[in-house]
DNA sequence: ACCTCCAAGTTAACATTGTTAACTTTGTTA
DNA sequence: TAACAAAGTTAACAATGTTAACTTGGAGGT
């Protein structure tokens, strides 16, 4: 075995099962106890491994941030020239991400009151990658940080909002409201 | 007693609890039984008045509505003339009124999966409001529906984005954030 | 006045949940 | 080999949503 390798083997196949408690369950009604039965060890085993249930969850809310990244990264390679194309896309994509599985929305949508809740820290850490590359571009066309803030700022909450009335069913979504989506962001950028 | 006054001082207590509740305990961790205590009645007293939980939930929802309405027509009567100007406050107000209570923000941005869940319903209708606001400005600036559905989609998605970085704490809630929020709303508008 | 009936309470129970305490097993190491 | 710590187990606890079975009190018809 590979020295300093410690991933326990249930400590996996709880993720594993974590994740698909979530997809199957969502975020409410998320059973600890499920997902030991499940990874078919006893209900008092996820403690060796975790502090809790949000500990677990926070696991997961991670993978999820590993699964966008990945989509983000391959976005980049896709439009290596047309940086306002390459950022519209990524606006796209984060949207379907988000809409894709209602559960893991939820993970987006969560509550938390506490500024320094951890799950809140994780779930920055997405929009502060996609805040950096914003500033990136202002930054290459010669506009001020002021300017640049402002930009990704309406260029996020756009997005947000725009996951938020998806999942309301508020705006269905079609190719007409991509295109709209996908105009606006495009104004945000270039304006 | 008046003549068709049916309306029973424990479902009243009961809902008067409950947005206690809410208030200091947050959907997440809503307890039914908490309710019922302090309504001072047995934990089995709610459902002589509610199906389950969720009902009562759903009448919080409707008396957090209700605020929001008034504080809505109280915003038409305070700028009667200046029409941009009015859905501006009107979309600032909004931020603020799920800005002040992180625990009847939850309630925004609850993640249901079925879409005609009555909670979506609910919270819909102030969707709708506020949208059919925009649609009769547009109309009197002599735009075609399409423009307008645009202006409204965008309009309520920045909203919905602002609040949800807000209480994410990714924008910081200052004089200055509110002036970006502002003059975005404005240019959405007059564009 | 008496009977009936129903709305609106009660108590007691059930299953499910998160979590902890106490115990056992198992592999490593001094 | 003895000791120990990591990682499992079982059994219990309290809290929660919900239901069943029972009680009660008042309204209305005869």
């Amino acid at each position: 075995m590979e020295e300093g390798y410690t991933a326990s083997a249930v400590r996996e196949r709880l993720i594993i099962a974590g994740i698909r408690e979530l997809e199957t369950h969502g975020l409410n009604d998320f059973s600890l106890r499920r997902v030991a039965v499940a990874s078919e060890v006893s209900c008092a085993a996820p403690y060796r491994h975790f502090r809790d249930k949000e500990e677990l969850i926070l696991e997961i809310i991670r993978y999820i941030n590993r699964q966008w990244t990945l989509l983000q990264e391959q976005i980049l390679h896709a439009f290596p020239t047309d940086e306002v194309r390459r950022l519209c896309e990524i606006g796209i994509a984060h949207i379907r991400f988000w809409i894709a599985n209602p559960n893991f929305r939820s993970v987006l949508l969560l509550d938390a009151n506490e500024p320094d809740d951890p799950r809140l820290v994780e779930r920055r850490k997405i929009s502060d990658g996609i805040a950096s590359l914003i500033h990136a571009y202002c930054q290459n066309r010669g506009e001020e940080g002021q300017k640049a803030t402002d930009k990704a700022y309406a260029f996020q909450a756009l997005i947000y909002g725009t996951v938020l009335m998806l999942g309301n069913q508020e705006l269905s979504n079609d190719g007409s409201t991509i295109a709209m989506i996908r105009s606006r962001l495009e104004g945000i950028l270039t304006a």
